[in-house]
This record gives C-alpha cells, structure tokens and sequence, in this order.
DNA sequence: GTCTATAGGTGGATAGAC
DNA sequence: GTCTATCCACCTATAGAC
C-alpha cells in the first residue's frame, strides 16, 4: 500500500509535484525553493513557473493530489471488506510506509508550518484531516458494533486521537532515525482498541 | 506551571531569546529572521548579533533554555512526591499550558524542521527529547510498582509513545485552532493507563 | 551595546525571445 | 514549454563609527 507511485504520464507538472513532494515531506515548504527543483529536474527556475504561476499554486495542488490519493487507497481498503481490527492494520501501514522511505506525511509536515501558509492551502489541509478522521470514524463505529473493537471515547475525537498519535509519531520516529519507534506507537495504539 | 515566566533581569540577550521563541513556536525556525526580532523589539538588525553572532547560535540557546526550564517544572513535579497518576497529569498540563498559549512546543516544531537544521541544534532536541522520556520512564516505572497504573509495554517505549502523542496532539490542535482536541487526547493517554 | 552602511547571496516572480 | 535576463525584496552576516 504505497503513497507514491508513478501513475504513467510522467508529464512535467507531475515530475515537478513528485520532486516538491519529496523536499516538502523532507524539509518543509518554507524550506524546500524553485532552485531546489530546477536542480533536480535539470530546467531552469522560470520554466517552473510556466506549470505553476506561484508557490502557493503548487502548494495547493500538492495537498490536492496527496488527499486524493490517500482517499483512494481508503477507499481500497474500505472496499476489501475486512474486519475493522484489519482496516485500521492497513491505514496505519499506510504510515508506515511513506515512513519507510524516510518521509514526514506531506500534510504533517504542513500542520507545522500551518501559521505561515497561504488560506488556501490551510483550507485544503483542514479538508485532508477531516476526511482522514470521517473515515477513521466510521471504521471505529463499524468495529463498535460487530464487537470486534472495544473503546469507551465518541469515535469522532478516539479518530482525531489516532490521527494525531500517528503524526507526532511519524515526526518524532523519523527526528530519531528510528523506525521502531513508529511500530511500537501502532502496537499501543491496536492493544487500546482492544487487538 | 508554565513555560514561560519572566525570571527578573530582562537581559537583552533574554528579551531577545523571548520573542525568538515565540516566533519559532508559531511560525517554525525557517520561517522567522532576525528582522523580525529587531522590529518586535526595536532595534535594528546588526544589534541582534552582537549578542547571538549566527542564527544558529540563536537556535540553539532557545533549545538549551527550553530544555534546562522543562527539566526545572519537571523536578519540582517530582518533588512533591505525588501519585505517578498525578505525576503524570501534571506533566501533560505543562504541554496543555503551551498550547494554551497558541504554541507549539518549541522543540515540537523544530523535531519537523529537523533536517534542515545545523548539527548542534539536531543534537540539542536529541537530548531534550531523551531527558523527557527519561523522566516519564522513572514515573511509569514507580506507577507500575505501586500499582497506581497498569499497562503492558516497555516503560521505556511507552514513555516514547506519549510524547510523540502529545507533541502530535498539539500539532493538530494548533492547526485547527481546538484546544479541546488536546484535552480529549490527554484523557486516552491517561486513559490507557488505567487512570 | 547599538548604530549606519553594506556586502554577497537567495527568495519568488516577470518579460520577452526562441 | 523552455530559455535568458532581470527585478526587487529579503536573508544572514560583517565592518567600523559612536
């Protein structure tokens, strides 16, 4: 279940989105420039501007295709019909593995930094959390009810719980260069849902 | 108990390391610049390095300061010779107390920047975050012998757990302008505890 | 300790040729 | 679409007067 694949095309826009994903996730947006991906794409500065008129524009359309494509994997695992305790293995594996690659989620890393953001971008991140944990929720009610989960909390604020333990997890595992770390957040986060 | 009081002299050098700090806990280390210090404290740019010479000398007098006030609330928690249950609760009302002032923790938010800091500051947080999973291991550990909190893993692991919650919570929380958020993620941590 | 002045570099962004 | 050339704002940092 990975975050970053190819999907074909290999247009510039998308070759140039890879690349500022990467140093986003890496470095932070206000710590990754132009020069940075005119370097690695071996173009110059002002063609990047051609693609996407300003940094905010690409930003936004960073967070744009992030969300969509982690909705879909959601979508993926949803769709397996699995068991709750299985779906909520996957989404955290989802973590681990943009972790794996030595990644901050894009949309962790731009919490951080949310006061320096343009609206725009704030706004696309609010809309990326709050589908994150709608489908975190209806995963832990489904689990609720076929008594295959246990927890006491509202499903709404146990999934902002998770959400948020897997960010700071994420950041703190990679500021450590530890991976371990991660895991062993995932297995205490699993053992309080009861599996 | 809070992170930020005044300690008398009102130094330069102190006012400086203030507004510094406040600027990083919102907006992050690579989004403040010496201009913005002087103007909040008017002055002009060229005085700030008589007594910081670098920004990166600046950088890591902040993690230094943070770290030797922490490690000060957080004997004075262990003084007083309370439950772990409320050693505990105690140790999070310092981090909800940050929040409440619209911060990150500072070291919160550089643990993301991590990358692109100079060494010295990397291994100034490595040691912050080391001191506070230290002191959370020997209050778990005193839980568990007395009975007052019960759980399975690893002290150690655990008290890495509930930082990277935390700083997680508080992340999000900010980003979303909900202090309630923290709050509902400090009752699950204490929650899984047994308390 | 604080100032003016300035250096040398990089930031995002634009105009216009090809 | 990509280039050269350029703009202006901002960055960290230094020299030297007061």
């Amino acid at each position: 279940m990975q975050m970053d694949r190819h999907h074909g095309s290999g247009e510039t826009s998308e070759r140039i989105l890879d690349i500022a994903q990467q140093l986003v996730q890496t470095r932070g947006y206000n710590a990754f420039s132009y020069a940075d991906i005119a370097a690695a794409l071996q173009v110059t500065k002002a063609s990047l501007h051609y693609h996407f008129p300003s940094k905010a524009s690409l930003g936004l359309s960073l967070i744009s295709r992030y969300e969509h494509r982690f909705r879909h994997l959601l979508e993926i695992i949803a769709g397996k019909d699995e068991p709750a305790a299985e779906q909520l293995r996957s989404y955290m594996s989802v973590y681990a593995g943009v972790l794996a690659d030595h990644r901050m989620c894009l949309c962790g890393m731009l919490a951080a930094e949310f006061e320096t953001l343009p609206k725009p971008m704030q706004s696309a991140l609010d809309h990326f959390f709050g589908m994150n944990e709608t489908w975190l929720e209806t995963v832990l009610r489904n689990g609720l009810q076929d008594q295959s989960l246990r927890f006491d909390e509202e499903p709404r604020a146990l999934a902002q719980f998770i959400v948020a333990a897997l960010e700071g997890a994420m950041m703190l595992a990679r500021s450590h260069a530890d991976d371990g770390r991660f895991q062993a957040s995932v297995r205490r986060l699993l053992a309080g849902l009861g599996i």
